[in-house]
DNA sequence: TTGTACGCGTTATCAC
DNA sequence: GTGATAACGCGTACAA
């Protein structure tokens, strides 16, 4: 029976350390940094000097794995090149943070096998919940979630499934601008769409019931194309669709990126905006107030739904209900001179 | 002695089930999935067969507690509401995703007393190495670092004193495109600085210099304001500026957000850019390109900042020495038609 | 209010 | 090449 003296993690100052030093147990110790209205004021006292002394620092693995919770939660989001999940990160941090709460973060580049890959990889981490994005996954993915019994809260849309959603309704957004285009006069309204995810597919299809309703929809006007967006590719997508429809008098374009791009050809071109073409974005990214000319977007609750969601999801682990099933934090026709 | 069930985490399937699954011993399993090469062909077959139809997935804080290595890399960046900051991080992702390291990232918010919270914080996660933005820490935060032997890699700067570091100049930069400036012919040049962090007032280091080179500083064109970049503060600043001013005929703002909220105002108040003022931004973000008329800005490579200190720290967490002290990544200057 | 005994799931060490 | 055993640092259960 040979004593193995293994390398120390960290600082190499454990609970024990931090004990004897105060003339306590472990335990007691524990229960400072955990539930400090457990123990007496004076061994509080002494207990944290020793803390406080021998710079101790908890071992959150060892934590994880004697009380079976992370206090870590996983944020699954398709892109870390877009200032939408940006902001929705932001908006969970902050609530997480509060919470002693840490994050995860997974991004899934808008691939949805990518993303049950990152789920599996960070189940190692054994995650206390999950904040995912849209309301679409890989087929494994649910099942996975429901093996487990994660926690889990859906982000930027809405569904009346069950399932536990914080956000706006992508479609209602998408027919709303179309309709204010409508209201303007224009009747020969286009839609640009890229990247083509869940969220740009509904807000076509919002357009696409906004038109339908006032007799004016156009196959034909639809210019979709499952590549990134970029301000160069709104550009480019718009010599094209004018080059196939000269008539066109009004784009919305899926998102702001786009639109701030094609704005910016029109500006080169000499294209008159919004009397010859209307144009209108999409998210209300800080751009938009400042192009030349302004453009009307649509103003999305982004940092608003990232708290929403972290809270919920905290709501979730503890074992509460949410406040509801889905929570529409809408969103806001921002009219500039675009249009 | 009585036996005491308890709740399992996770899915509940450990490697000791995949081991009598297979019929192995756990440290068999063990190996399989971390070192295959010191198994045979065929019970590496039959564990792998168990782990997939036992789904097992193994526990990161076990691994870890056992191991005293988390695969885990601390990255700490000022902001989340900066593009820059996310091109960095998409940087980094992109080489610990390969190698199996997964990130934690705190936010310091542009504070360093935060900075040194947050990494008391996720020390607690045993990271195996740190990325920093920027060289100025709090005075405990290095210390931390060298007691815990924490290998380091500070970005987008660099500085001589054998940290590692993998960045550009930001006193070059500054001075690069305040020469471009002068080089056009203006003299009058003036700084719109905002946040007023470490590499904002490098960038300023840099103008005053190039400008004192030229004989042509001016100390009551300096414009700085500590609160948070925008555009509506580019705005406001530029009007100020001018009013203060109105003989100034160029301006350098320290980022792009500041000189598209002055680019734009100036277009609502009819100031001839560049003509009568010339107007300067730094980073190169996506609108520079696209707006009216387009910024002549400073190109900086974030994206390729991130990945090579990721590399770099990689390094260092093996135990080999990084590739060089400093790496360079440099800047270019986008000269545009705002100058 | 405080302490004892034990287990969490994995890897390091050493033996075979 | 494979296995038995002992750590890793902490929290839970229960006793005092």
């Amino acid at each position: 029976m040979s004593r193995k003296p293994r390398i120390r993690s960290g600082s190499g100052v454990t609970m024990h350390d931090v004990a004897r030093a105060a003339g306590v147990s472990a335990i007691t110790v524990s229960r400072v940094l955990n539930q400090p209205q457990q123990v007496s004021p004076q061994l509080r006292e002494k207990v944290m000097q020793a803390v406080d002394a021998l710079a101790y620092v908890p071992s959150r693995s060892a934590r994880t794995l004697a009380s079976a919770r992370s206090r870590t939660v996983l944020v699954l989001i398709p892109s870390l090149d877009n200032t939408v999940f940006l902001d929705t990160l932001a908006g969970i941090e902050s609530v997480l943070d509060a919470a002693g709460y840490q994050m995860l973060i997974g991004n899934s580049h808008y691939d949805s096998e990518q993303e049950l890959q990152l789920l599996r990889a960070y189940l190692q981490h054994q995650p206390d919940g999950v904040l995912l994005t849209g309301l679409t996954h890989a087929a494994p993915f649910e099942d996975i979630l429901r093996r487990r019994a994660l926690p889990a809260v859906y982000m930027m849309d809405l569904a009346d499934d069950g399932r536990c959603c914080v956000g706006f309704s992508q479609e209602n957004a998408g027919a709303a601008i179309t309709r204010h285009l409508l209201e303007s006069g224009k009747r020969r309204i286009g839609f640009l769409g890229a990247q083509l995810d869940e969220r740009v597919l509904k807000r076509l299809d919002g357009y696409r019931a906004a038109l339908e309703e006032a007799g004016c929809r156009d196959a034909g006007l639809e210019w979709l194309d499952p590549s990134p967006s970029s301000m160069r590719m709104g550009a480019a997508m718009l010599e094209a669709a004018l080059a196939a429809r000269p008539d066109c008098d009004a784009l919305f374009c899926c998102n702001d990126d786009l639109a701030i791009g094609a704005l910016a050809r029109c500006q080169q071109l000499g294209i008159a905006v919004p009397e010859r073409l209307a144009i209108a974005g999409f998210n209300d990214l800080q751009p938009a107030a400042w192009c030349t000319p302004s453009l009307t977007t649509v103003a999305t609750p982004r940092r608003a739904i990232g708290s929403h969601a972290a809270r919920q999801l905290l709501r979730l682990i503890a074992g509460e209900a949410p406040e509801a099933a889905q929570t529409d934090l809408g969103f806001q026709l921002m009219l500039r001179r675009s249009s």
